[in-house]
DNA sequence: GAAAATTAGTTAATATATTGACTATCAGCA
DNA sequence: TGCTGATAGTCAATATATTAACTAATTTTC
């Protein structure tokens, strides 16, 4: 048996955890096409997805500390940082430390923040539409699912 | 109505399309969870997941162009500039430049980077089996075709 | 009630990603 | 044959992400 098809029966039996056939890999891809997606549709507002990730944390509670919004969204607190300081370049936020605890910082919507809920969902949506084009609401609803458990699996 | 609750009951409405509810963002974090997995495990060998994704693509087919391994994996060919460098830098493949068409280069395994194939896919395994634990491989197997038809929308 | 351990947040270094500009090379065609 | 347009790859600027180190403030503990 030659070098190449040798290699070939070997790696056949690993075809599940084989990049661009296995799990991680694809989930990575549809992560980056949504991402792709959503960020060419906010351009015309000067802003990126992560930008919308936080603002839809604070428009359901204003005022939420870093870490809060970290832990809702599952990122380090280093990410925020960086996140947060261009939210507030753009005036999208500010930032207010709290009295009680001193080391708590709070984020706060400013008024063009809490304006955008009106517009943006229905940008979200449309991504979500477009990749779920032709897929039975069943099966979405499923695919939820069974993303909540990975992460689930990881946590 | 109090504004808190109306702002409720209209956000209530796109529920679908709001993080962390949503599919982006639950694409992202799962992303995000087994990249991280992954990492981890790659780190004794000084590998990145974005190192394995190439890596697989030589173990199938050597000498791949740079715009081949792009293609292959839905990657932007800027991107991939600087994972070859590192990659080259780890000694794990080396660039040459085709003689017949000399826009083209082409990717070529190292000695090391070849002998990779019999340790990495099991490491890659260890993460998809501990996102998957617990969800039946029907399942799975759904969860896949489901990726695969959200990816083909975006392409 | 003061030292020790924790917690919140930032910073720095490195590695993806994206866009747009740029160089070098090649292909088509008059 | 030489001009035009297209293609392969890189580079620069900016925005995620991750880890580790650091500051400031709070809690725990004895």
């Amino acid at each position: 048996m030659s070098d190449v098809s040798s290699n070939s029966a070997f790696l056949q039996q690993w075809r599940h955890a084989l990049a661009p056939y296995n799990l991680g890999y694809k989930v990575k891809l549809v992560s980056q096409l949504m991402y792709r997606d959503f960020l060419e549709r906010l351009e015309p507002y000067g802003l990126t997805p992560f930008h919308y990730l936080v603002l839809c944390c604070l428009w359901e509670e204003d005022g939420l500390s870093t870490s809060g919004i970290a832990d809702k969204l599952k990122q380090l607190g280093a990410t925020l940082t960086g996140v947060v300081d261009r939210m507030e370049d753009r005036n999208l936020v500010y930032r207010e430390r709290d009295s009680g605890d001193r080391r708590v910082i709070r984020i706060w919507l400013t008024e063009e923040g809490r304006k955008l809920m009106h517009v943006l969902p229905a940008i979200g949506a449309a991504t979500i539409e477009k990749a779920t084009d032709g897929i039975p609401k069943a099966k979405q609803e499923e695919a939820l699912q069974l993303l909540e458990q990975i992460a689930h699996n990881f946590l």
